[in-house]
DNA sequence: TTACATAATGTTATATTATAACAATTTTAA
DNA sequence: TTAAAATTGTTATAATATAACATTATGTAA
């Protein structure tokens, strides 16, 4: 028996609603839209959110507390993320741009440091909120 | 009669708890802290985090949901700020580095918007963890 | 196939983080 | 002096996240 994809049931059913949506869905948010297939408590939709993270699926916006799919083949296992968000219409999209994850990826701080991982998030008006 | 500085008192006692800290601190850890002084409800450390947060003397950490003194007077008042953050022993310090600063103020995406403010997190080991 | 390990699930309860709502007091500035 | 704005105090509750434990499913190697 061949294996379609790497996602167990709960992680395939909250990954294609976190997938589908065009903003960033909260826990309790997914919790209330995945009640209906079976997934009734939040311990279970926390579990599938991590596994999705660790493995690059989705990522998490840390001043949100929210879930975006990952749009960005680049981002490398979530090692390197960027994160555009407008503060009046609540858009977040995920920045793909070689130049600033090369930038980025390579900083070494005053006391020559080098990270493993960053997460940048960019505030301001999307096009539409502008 | 003048006033020393423009903090009030509540949020002088949080600030001074925060500022004297090496690490950073949760909101709850601060409410224990500052009882004895008598802040005794969630409200009053929120209220006194959120002016601080708002007028630069302290930042949020998004990642651990915690609370550091800004150690860069070149932050300007919280629109760019960058943290260094270990991943094993919590340990977090702000990153004060101007040309990094000057790159991501002045970073453009593919659509052309900038960006009114930017918050970066770099993960890995710190020098005694390494 | 069996049998063991690992991963995933289900479930209840609880911990942690943050805000709503409203009353009272203090500070500021016209 | 007085009215607005800021701060404080207080109770209750909302929102976010994990602990703990039992069960089932899946992968893998003898
Ligand atoms: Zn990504
Ligand atoms: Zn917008
Ligand atoms: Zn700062
Ligand atoms: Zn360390």
């Amino acid at each position: 028996m061949f294996k379609e994809n790497n996602l167990s049931k709960n992680q395939q059913i909250i990954f294609d609603l976190i997938n589908k949506s065009s903003e960033p869905l909260k826990a309790y948010t997914i919790l209330f839209n995945v009640q209906k297939k079976g997934i009734k408590a939040p311990p279970q939709v926390y579990r599938a959110l991590d596994k999705l993270v660790e493995t690059g699926k989705i990522h998490k916006i840390e001043s949100k507390n929210a879930f975006v799919a990952c749009r960005n083949s680049n981002c490398e296992i979530s090692k390197a993320t960027a994160f555009s968000i407008c503060e009046s219409c609540e858009m977040v999209d995920e920045i793909s741009d070689a130049k600033l994850t090369k930038y980025l990826s390579s900083f070494n701080d005053k006391k020559g440091t080098k990270y493993k991982r960053f997460n940048l998030e960019f505030f301001g008006l999307c096009k539409k909120c502008k």
